[in-house]
RNA sequence: GGGGGAUUAGCUCAGCUGGCUAGAGCGCUUGCCUGGCAGGCAAGAGGUCACCGGUUCGACUCCGGUAUUCUCCA
């Protein structure tokens, strides 16, 4: 069976059992400051599983793009050592929410891989939670057990610990125990000779789990414990691409027609072969992998950057860019080549990934530029680095430097040593890295109490597209401390008019009155698991009575005309530019927005103008703001809104309408488009390959813009005695003042002549040199170029030249290099010598030594003195 | 968010421990030479050494801050 078929079967096995199908999440996360990235199947209904939302649907099944690069589920390191780690992997799952439980979880998992998928029961194993001794003190999962009786022999079914067979999302949050289902696909032969059931769980490459049940039934709290959930749940996730490898009777992930074309083109494009010899095949594998899960994280509109989720694309990429150049000796931009062949083969399950194509080529072939650059980098500051070293080991430090400033792999540097017979001193590096890690993380150190409840009050409202104020109680509030804000309450309220971050949009501030008058300012508004969390720095004294919540208006008005601007925006580019325009980021503060979008080049003057006028033609024309709430997806779509890729929408979505201009969207907006007064663009440049960034300001902003350039206008006119044309004036003053410096210039050059021409009349010859203490009206420059002109005159000269300067002296020595050689003279020593007199020290050459002193009355003492050092 | 590095001519970069009248290659301008292959020779223009402040007799160089950018950690 074809993976597409594989993929479709299961959809539609589920469907025929009530579910309802659903669209993968983007695999980048963007309202969940705990995760990047969606690192299992359930992520998407986390929601439900805390019962902060309610479901929908009570049935769901999908297949869930998903990627495991950092935090609990960290395999990158592995990816392409063995053959079925991935970075991107897909998962197919089928959920319930409070509706079936084991029982049919069960079943159901069992008829779709033996009759569905036709997989030979025998090679089939089932594990079950043995209980746990620990404080949790957890009985034997034997409603599970007793279940797979039914179906299965008892000989298949095993026993698990709370490592494998207990599963937590992380410290805090829903849990439960679970029953995963494995398959042997070894040969018949081996088989014989050693049995399955010993090898699940031993990290066996043709005996691996493939199914996982999750049963919910607990909560995990911050002190640890667990309490049950009033509703159960059920978690399921397969690995697709392994149960790929089983269908198509293969023994390795990377055999199933998910991988393979693409491994043909890497073969063609470095002109290497899979198979052969294991160190390309690691690589060969590691590329196939990183470059999946590097288009998804595109599409999905998050491009490498240096923090955050985008850092970590980052890494992916150029440890397949590094593999690729150690081992198929790939010296110049490959990857990017490679985005062709994925469109073509998952395109049609994942469309992004086609109409994405050419962004996506355009970023990868960016970054794999700059990081063969940062190579080509490393390798010469290495090179330095051996050649300087004694020994033969490199210091651990100086290797993590150039790690950690100049970005080098530190196995290619190991690499590059090893090579030349040298070593690495592991352990400096480690030490080196470990003191990174403790810097950063007790930076960003955060400690999160349990929540303290104060009522059941479910749905928590938004009511700030309507209201800016209006009464409001507790439901529940918590302390974090972190170091960098200290400690700090979040509250959350039955019903909020506080806008929370999100879709680009800042948080409101504002503040919370009781009875009393006493006022609790709101620092910022987040949203956590749909969850509106108002951030505060001190918690109220009654939490129980009724407060009166009240946004800051005026930045909360100042920031809904940038944010209607943005939708303007938006619409002028496709409009301008052409419908390739998409969106790729945005951010809508109070002060300006910054938008970023697709487009291939800069943009000229006239198109920016266009924009411009395009956007200022619809706040002239007032348009009014035409809102839709809970309108259905299809019909949004059918009325022409734009929908952005890695977007999460529901079924029921809002629809801002300004004109012509139609988008989903979240943010709070101005009434008509005349309250924006004025759109002006401050800035367009490049933040990647084939992305642009504008950024621009409107209302106040725009008008504090222009009153203030108005006013250096008149600033300048004034200066100008009031001409009507300030820039025809200022240009010929420009002339006139170049013309001028001319002239200035040969002007002192004549009176430097005429100077120079006096002082060599002066000098006196003692002893074969030509000698001259002197004191001139010339500033340090001056004497400078005074001296070294004289200078170019005599072979033996000794010149003392003094100067006073705003109550401070100044003395300075020249000596011909042939005295200093010959007469062992240092200007230097004179002028230390001699500076004794004004109060001052100095320094310089042998040959040109300046000194500067406190007193101007040793000028002539020096002066005197002078001589005694040629007589 | 935290650490480290970088910012010098149009471009790519030197400039050590504070004192060199701030340099090189490429590019540019002008002239001359020349049957070519990045033509040769000569002359020349081009610098707020990112910005602000401090230390110092003296800062491209040291210190603090800001901006931009690279990089590592989270």
């Amino acid at each position: 069976m074809k993976s597409q078929e594989i993929r479709s079967e299961f959809l539609e096995f589920f469907k025929k059992k009530q579910h309802k199908i659903v669209a993968s999440a983007p695999m980048v996360i963007k309202d969940d400051p705990t995760l990047m990235f969606t690192n299992a199947g359930m992520n998407q209904f986390k929601e439900f599983f805390l019962g902060n939302t309610e479901p929908k649907y009570a049935r769901i099944a999908d297949t869930q793009k998903c990627l495991r690069v950092s935090g609990k589920h960290n395999d990158l390191e592995e990816v392409g050592k063995d053959t079925y780690h991935h970075t991107m992997f897909e998962m197919l799952g089928n959920w319930s929410f409070g509706d079936y439980f084991k029982k049919e979880a069960i079943a159901w998992a069992w008829e779709f891989l033996t009759e569905v998928c036709g997989i030979d029961r025998d090679t089939l194993y089932v594990t079950v939670f043995e209980g746990s001794n620990d404080a949790d003190n957890l009985e034997k999962d034997v409603e599970a057990l007793n279940l797979w009786k039914e179906i299965v022999p008892e000989s298949q079914i095993l026993f698990g610990n709370k490592k494998d067979n207990f599963w937590e999302m992380g410290d805090q949050g829903p849990c439960g125990p679970c029953s995963e289902i494995h398959v042997d696909i070894r040969s018949a032969a081996e088989k014989a000779k050693i049995s399955g059931a010993s090898l699940v769980n031993n990290d066996h490459p043709q005996v691996v789990e493939i199914w996982n049940l999750v049963f919910m039934q607990y909560n995990r709290k911050a002190n640890g414990q667990l309490e049950s959930l009033p509703a159960k749940h059920v978690d399921t996730g397969m690995g697709f691409e392994r149960l790929c490898m089983v269908m198509q009777g293969v023994q390795s992930n990377y055999d199933t027609d998910v991988f393979t074309p693409i491994i043909r083109e890497i073969e063609t494009i470095t002109n290497s072969s899979y198979g052969k010899d294991e160190k390309v095949n690691i690589a060969i594998r590691v590329i196939a992998d990183h470059i999946r899960a590097v288009s998804f994280s595109i599409a999905d509109g998050q491009l490498p950057s240096n923090t955050g989720a985008g850092y970590v694309i980052r890494r992916i990429l150029r440890r397949a860019i590094r593999y690729g150049f150690t081992f198929l000796d790939t010296k110049e931009p490959f990857m990017f080549r490679l985005v062709n062949v994925l469109s073509d083969t998952m395109g049609k399950a994942f469309p992004e990934l086609k109409s994405q194509k050419q962004l996506i080529e355009n970023v990868i072939k960016e970054e794999e530029h700059s990081f063969l650059k940062t190579l080509d980098q490393g390798l010469v500051l290495l090179d330095t680095i051996i050649s300087n070293n004694k020994g033969n080991q490199i210091d651990g430090r100086k290797a993590f430097e150039l790690y950690d400033t100049y970005g080098f792999p530190i196995d290619l540097t190991a690499l590059i040593l090893q090579e030349r017979g040298l070593t690495l001193d592991e352990k400096g590096f480690d030490v080196a890295m470990q003191e990174q890690k403790d810097r950063s993380r007790s930076a960003s150190e955060i400690s999160k109490e349990d929540w303290t409840v104060l009522s059941k009050d479910l749905e928590q409202e938004f009511v700030g597209y309507d209201l800016l104020e209006t009464n409001v109680k507790l439901v529940k509030y918590r302390k974090v401390t972190s170091k960098k804000d200290g400690e700090q309450y979040q509250l959350v309220f039955n019903l909020t008019p506080f806008y929370p971050e999100g879709g680009g949009q800042v948080g409101d501030k504002g503040y919370l009155e009781a009875a009393n008058g006493d006022v609790i300012y709101i620092l910022d508004t987040k949203k956590e698991n749909n969850e509106i969390i108002h951030f505060a720095k001190n918690l109220p004294k009654n939490t129980a009575e009724t407060f009166k919540a009240v946004v800051d208006e005026k930045q909360r008005r100042r920031t809904e005309a940038n944010h209607t601007a943005t939708h303007l925006l938006h619409q002028a580019l496709r409009e301008i530019l052409g419908t390739h325009v998409e969106q790729k980021g945005s951010a809508v503060h109070s002060k300006y927005l910054r938008f970023d979008f697709s487009h291939f080049s800069k943009l000229t003057t006239d198109e920016l103008k266009a924009v411009e006028n395009f956007v200022n033609a619809r706040i002239d024309g007032n348009l009014p703001l035409e809102e839709g709430r809970n309108v259905p997806m299809q019909k949004a779509i059918e009325q022409g809104a734009m929908a952005l890729f890695g977007e999460k929408y529901g079924d029921a979505v809002r629809t801002i309408r300004f004109g012509q201009s139609i988008e989903l969207c979240g943010g709070t907006h101005v009434k008509a488009t005349g309250d924006i007064w004025h759109f002006k663009i401050k800035s367009e440049g490049a933040v990647a390959s084939g992305i642009r960034r504008i950024e621009a300001i409107t209302s106040d902003a725009a008008k504090e813009f222009y009153f203030e350039s108005n006013k250096t206008l008149s600033e300048v006119k004034d200066l100008l005695n009031n001409t009507n044309d300030p820039v025809k004036m200022v240009t010929s003053l420009q002339e006139e003042n170049a013309k001028l410096k001319k002239e200035i210039e040969s002007l002192l050059r004549d009176k430097a002549k005429n100077l120079i021409g006096d002082l060599l009349n002066e000098i006196e010859t003692i002893n074969g040199i030509d000698f001259l203490a002197k004191k001139v009206d010339l500033d340090a420059a001056g004497i400078k170029d005074l001296s070294f002109e004289m200078g170019s005159n005599k072979d033996n000269l000794f010149l003392l030249l003094a100067a006073e300067n705003e109550d401070k002296a100044l003395l300075s020595c020249y000596i011909s290099k042939e005295l200093v050689a010959n007469k062992d003279l240092s200007a230097v020593t004179v002028v230390r010598e001699l500076g004794k007199h004004i109060q001052g020290g100095g320094g310089g050459q042998p040959f040109f030594a300046t000194a500067g002193g406190k007193n101007p009355g040793g000028i002539a003492e020096a002066l005197n003195n002078a001589k005694s050092y040629v007589v």
